[in-house]
DNA sequence: TAATAATTTGCAATCGTTTGTATTTTTCCC
DNA sequence: GGGAAAAATACAAACGATTGCAAATTATTA
């Protein structure tokens, strides 16, 4: 089934430039210097520099000769020289603040999103994104790492249990913003979504629908999933609910453990008719879990998820879920953090957070 | 729902340092350039350089005294200095080479697996990745940002239609390797799954339950969809079905159009009892489209999904795909960038391609 | 037309490393 | 202890751009 072609390809190096050089009118071979361009253009480096950055000192005929040369000559500048110059990369790292202990991998749909959401933000502002994910252990990693020197800003997405590095890593003032949730005593900016108003807004929709015994599935040691689950109290305590706290069940937001849990709670004999699910992947692995044992969704259990990933609404039965605007969040963030490289002072942006009532498939 | 914290957050003006320096045993202010950690040392620029990196020229002891010296005083390298030195930034940038008249989302979930698997490998090569994926209408585009100045290889994810812009690319001598299809007059180098197999095993597989009028969904303007309707063609020949023209559909990889194409074959009263599909998201959505209609699924209709993302195991029914592995995938782009970047010369190399038959919630 | 102002260009210093080569220090051996 | 070899360190020249300031050119005005 595997076959292995036999075609070779041509190498990089450097020096055997290829004769027939491509995406130059002419044929002279491929300038590496402003040097060598203002030779040509019979003019200074400075001129050069200048008439390349669109600096207004520069003659605009001398300009447009000196552009239509680079062109020409297929000149392109050296962006490592440039950057040390300026010590100044136009690159934002990311951080994906992965749940070490979980082993939560990169694929996880919401971190990915939400990568998608920044890398349009930046590129609309004429930036790069730099994708830091080894696990970090510890924030302080990232400081020592090249990604550290190579970036001009940090974007974190989450917190993971590492608030009190991130007090550490603000103190750095390298210009930075965490998408996560309001913990008190904070140096950092933060852009997130109401997590209290999320679990509040999920579980209320399964208490309307009558159901009484609803599941809270999520890592309350983790900031977000504690205010999901501050929601949930809440929301019990209005409707007069007495918690069970044999309903609340500490699942990393991957998935496979989700159907585990599921399972253990049915062994247990615990009995739920509803389930707050703190990501749509938990959801869609506990629904998995429950059809594989006999139980109908959701007419036995009601299920709602979290994140509205784009696969929710394609799962039968659709997923009713609470959906964190995440392009949204992702231009805020970008946005806070081109305001921070400005050098200006920025506050903290709480995003709508909003339920998606699906029933295209199920009847709740 | 939304409010707004006025929580201020401090900002990075770089010269602000605060007074209470963290992640620093001592309190002495931050060094920021070798010369003054050698000072200290009471040593040259040169020899705390070498120090740094390891350079057997340098005695143990004083190796270990200026390393030492440089976590006390929290000295970090400059890596925009560094990398200007070396010409080198230890960056590989990734291109996603998206379906520009699609408006193909970078959230597709085959590029977001394949970006973390790529993410994976790279830190394994202390490298770091570099996400360019702004429309890429030409990949020469590429050439003249500063991307291609900032990083030392560059690896595109798929072809698109851009097959000869890939050639001129490769003529640019800068270490390239592409996830593709092994097209004819290649200067480049693929790493890529056996897409005729995959269409030709999904095909197959429909054919054995039974199934004769089978439609294919992908643009077979893309190299890779063509491939695999090249195979679905053998499977049907080789059970000598006949092919009806109208049941090959061109589908974007993206999900959203494919359940208006189903609803399309349904209203013109096209029969079918199977479909190949070019992704999951286009077998998930022409599922959700059929179930819509009322039909049963896989009894009425019998799906074959591509790509095997995490939800296809997870939706129900869960759903018969054809995996290409895209971690080895990722693995090897890398290897084979790696040994460009060393100036070796490196060969295509074809993936595994398999089927993967679930049917925990289906009768097929 | 000459003096001055405004515009355009060039000079030269600088950014913080790395590394080839020269120099100093240490070690070793007779 | 003196000389040569080996080991350790220092010197200084890159790397390729940007930019303050000086110099040269052109335009303006009296």
């Amino acid at each position: 089934m595997a076959k292995d072609s036999s075609k070779k390809t041509k190498t990089g190096s450097a020096k055997t430039v290829s004769p027939k050089t491509v995406a130059s009118k002419s044929s002279s071979p491929r300038l590496t210097k402003m040097e060598q361009l203002a030779e040509i253009a019979g003019v200074s480096v400075s001129t050069v520099s200048r008439a390349l950055a669109g600096n207004p000192l520069i003659n605009q005929k001398t300009r447009g000769r000196i552009v239509e040369l680079a062109a020409k000559h297929n000149y392109q500048i050296n962006e490592k020289a440039r950057n040390f110059r300026l010590q100044k990369t136009n690159v934002i790292a990311v951080v994906l603040m992965l749940d070490v202990k979980s082993e939560q991998h990169i694929s996880d749909m919401f971190f990915l999103e939400m990568l998608g959401a920044i890398a349009d933000a930046l590129s609309a502002q004429n930036y790069d994104l730099l994708l830091a994910h080894s696990p970090v252990g510890n924030v302080m990693d990232v400081y020592n790492s090249r990604t550290f020197g190579q970036s001009d800003g940090i974007i974190f997405i989450g917190q993971g249990n590492q608030h009190k590095q991130l007090n550490e890593f603000a103190a750095l003032n390298k210009p930075m913003v965490v998408w996560g949730s309001n913990l008190p005593n904070r140096d950092y900016c933060i852009v997130g979504a109401d997590n209290v108003v999320g679990g509040y807004l999920a579980t209320k929709h399964l208490l309307n629908l009558g159901r009484k015994e609803i599941v809270f599935m999520g890592d309350i040691n983790m900031p977000e999933p504690k205010q999901r689950f501050e929601g949930y109290l809440k929301a019990l305590k209005e409707k007069g609910v007495k918690f069970n706290k044999q309903l609340q069940v500490d699942v990393p937001f991957e998935m496979s453990h989700a159907s585990e849990a599921i399972n253990d709670l049915l062994q247990q004999k615990i009995h739920f008719d509803g389930a707050v699910c703190c990501s749509d992947l938990i959801a869609l692995s506990a629904i998995a879990a429950l059809t594989e044992s006999g139980l109908r969704v959701p007419e036995d259990v009601a299920v709602v998820g979290y994140d509205d990933i784009a696969l929710a609404s394609y799962s039968s039965p659709s997923l009713t879920t609470v959906r964190q605007n995440i392009v949204q969040g992702g231009r805020i963030l970008v946005q806070k953090l081109m305001a921070q490289i400005n050098g200006d002072t920025v506050a903290d942006s709480v995003l709508k957070t909003e339920l998606i009532v699906r029933r295209s498939s199920g009847a709740w």
